[in-house]
DNA sequence: ATTAATACCTAAGATTATTATGCATAAGAA
DNA sequence: TTCTTATGCATAATAATCTTAGGTATTAAT
């Protein structure tokens, strides 16, 4: 989207936290076996109803560096004559999606001490 | 700690999320009224049993941005002949804490989606 | 015929955290 | 008593990650 004016768009955009970009790529993966960039970025909105934005100045990077470490493998397919790229989990990925997943459980749940009125401490 | 050498010490540091930080310094002086850098980082210490390691190279940093934004005011008191920088929320901080803190719960909420074995979807 | 949607991409900049220092005092261990 | 750990502040270099702002190209919709 080009967007050269843009008056009345509000973006519900609540920024990512650091790190977790790559988590929701692993998961999405996990989920659908294999899916392509594009499709990610509107799975997470559609998902998430628009609370979460993906873009894509982040998104791309992000896949080609998991490309880079062994994570993910890529498969290119043209359909409609365009081309896409489809991404699908390594066994190495499937192993650090597992840990991913765990490490973000771990951090909501620590956070939630904070989150609670009196985190009972003194 | 000038560690020079340090072969067996591992920390359980769970990295921080993007954004986190600030949060959890708002939620701090929320709950304790006013309290000083290298307090803080010992209090979140005990408060998630070792998970949570917050960096002062992180922390002060963050500490003067907060204070130069309007959201804190700090307060120098010596304490056995070494200085105290007690920290505490202006009004702007206590509004700017109600608003990160609906944010975080917002985010966890979403990221939980996520986390759920599957998101229903499709 | 122009705009929106689909589909990829990268570079510049901002933000934020880590790592590695530095200084100084007080308390505790060797 | 000397050395180390703990307390308490600070900053600079680096790394990691995200946003913003472009760019190209094809197809669908208005």
């Amino acid at each position: 989207m080009h967007k050269k004016i843009m008056y009345i768009y509000h973006m519900a955009n609540s920024k990512l936290y650091k790190g977790s970009l790559v988590t929701i790529i692993l998961k999405l993966l996990n989920e659908s076996e294999k899916m392509y960039g594009y499709e990610m970025t509107q799975k997470v909105k559609e998902i998430t109803k628009g609370e979460l934005n993906i873009t894509e100045g982040a998104l791309y990077p992000a896949l080609h560096k998991l490309e880079a470490e062994g994570l993910l493998d890529v498969e290119v397919k043209k359909v409609d004559n365009r081309l896409r790229k489809y991404y699908k989990l390594t066994e190495k990925g499937n192993k650090e999606t597992v840990s991913k997943l765990e490490e973000l459980k771990d951090y909501i749940k620590t956070m939630e001490t904070f989150m609670s009125p009196k985190f009972s401490l003194e």
